[in-house]
RNA sequence: GGGCAGGUUCCAGAGCGGCCAAAUGGAGCGGACUGUAAAUCCGCUGUCUUUCGACUUCAGUGGUUCGAAUCCACUCCUGCCCA
């Protein structure tokens, strides 16, 4: 049992972008690295054994608020926490059900205390306090734990984004505080480590970000993260927020972005000096017949791929990318057909995966910025 | 041969004198989706036009009427029933 740690083998002489490894009790995570999200314990439509044979997964997300209603808190501590219960022995990290104050922000009330959220599946009111998530991460046992924040949505008035950030800081403390009452003995642990990440807030202002950065840099977490971002704000507006914070961070741990993004967005943010993303994007988009691939972007649902016949992508090392073709798939999805949405979640994965490998490639092989330049124009191509 | 029920825009199916280019569903086409209330959501789907709008449609033909998908006559089809 031993803390998380994040070992840089290079940094970019170009830009900020970094390779690394981060170790945990679930084994090591190579960076910079994509996060499959399994917002209640499941990355939609893909298996666990496709997630490691296919995708190539290192680490996935779990959700506290999903994952607190269904299956509850009895059922997973009884499993011996979600890696048992699903069957996933590689790193989990658990989001803190701050982006459901965003996303569920008309089923929520918030107050100094924490946030009321009303259940999405019965309505019933569950208080979220920064204390009972940390309580219910614990029991989840994720690897990397979240910190309980707010992320405000965009547009937002400097006054509340600054009233909003403070609150966060206030309930970063009772994290830590309360993650440090944690002993072997208290339920949920299941004799490996968990790492706190705090996380960056101050929407797009940035003089509050660099506030934030430097509170939650104080903490002298083993990794932090940045949120608030990519909900709605232009691009340039993200990267800009991102790189200072970036700049503002530890450098020798990992920083996580979190909620990001499109291929490009990861590629520009990797140069920024970004180590982890997680978005819904691959699997969402995908389950709704967006394909990223290796030569740009295809809705698989167009009439153009009808009588097409080429596999969907064979620029990666994925049997499922490789062995389907894109006709096969269109009919699949004009066809509602469940395989449809597997397969294309599979590949989108595999794809994200494979974009963050190479990434790291290139990092260490010094030509990174000339091969993001050129990827990022290349898979924001329509095909 | 007789009786009854029908023929509506890609399909199914509303409409039964003006508010009808015609409900609704499906299919089709396109788009959106960034720490997942999403196998979801939003458009378009007669022709022309950027908009306003104009024009041509509800089996066919001919009527009635200021006005017809809607009423009348005949014709042609379809289904069921009786001989």
């Amino acid at each position: 049992m031993a803390e998380l740690r994040f070992e840089l083998q290079h940094t970019d002489s170009h830009s900020a972008a970094r390779a690394g490894t981060i170790t945990t009790d679930h084994g090591n995570i190579l960076s910079p690295i994509f996060m499959p999200v399994g917002t209640v314990g499941s990355v939609k439509a893909v298996t666990q054994q496709q997630l490691k044979n296919d995708v190539k997964a290192q680490i996935i997300l779990g959700n506290t608020y999903h994952l607190f209603l269904r299956p509850g808190l009895d059922v997973l501590e009884k499993a011996g926490g979600l890696h048992r219960f699903n069957g996933w022995d590689k790193p989990i990290l658990t989001d803190s059900g701050g982006y459901q104050v965003f996303s569920l922000a008309n089923n929520r009330k918030i107050s100094e205390e924490g946030v009321v959220f009303q259940s999405h599946i019965d309505g019933s009111k569950h208080l979220f306090t920064p204390e009972i998530v940390m309580d219910i991460q614990r029991i989840i046992g994720g690897d990397i734990v979240m910190a309980f924040d707010e992320c405000p949505p965009y547009p937002c008035e400097y006054q509340y984004a600054k009233k909003s950030m403070e609150l966060t800081h206030r309930w970063l403390d009772r994290c830590f505080n309360r993650k440090a009452t944690f002993t072997e003995a208290t339920p949920g642990n299941y004799g490996y480590s968990q790492t706190l990440f705090p996380i960056v807030q101050g929407s797009t202002f940035a003089a509050l970000r660099k506030a934030s950065c430097e509170y939650i840099s104080s903490k002298n977490a083993a990794g932090n993260a940045i949120g608030g971002l990519s909900v709605g704000e232009p691009q340039a507006m993200m990267y800009e927020i991102c790189e200072l914070c970036c700049g503002l961070l530890p450098s020798n741990k990992p920083r996580y972005l979190m909620g990001v993004g499109t291929p490009w967005n990861i590629l520009e943010s990797i140069a920024l000096g970004i180590d982890m993303f997680d978005c819904v994007m691959p699997t969402r988009n995908g389950r709704n017949a967006m394909l990223f691939t290796s030569k740009g972007i295809i809705n698989i649902d167009n009439l153009k791929w009808a009588t097409d016949f080429s596999p969907l992508d064979d620029g990666i090392d994925c049997e499922v990318s490789n062995y389907y073709n894109k006709a096969y798939l269109r009919h699949l999805f004009k066809s509602k057909e469940f395989l449809g949405l597997t397969i294309a979640s599979v590949h989108n994965l595999a794809f994200y995966l494979h974009l963050v490998t190479e990434a790291r490639k290139h990092i260490i092989q010094g030509d990174f910025v000339s091969w993001k330049n050129e990827q990022v124009i290349l898979l924001q191509t329509r095909l």
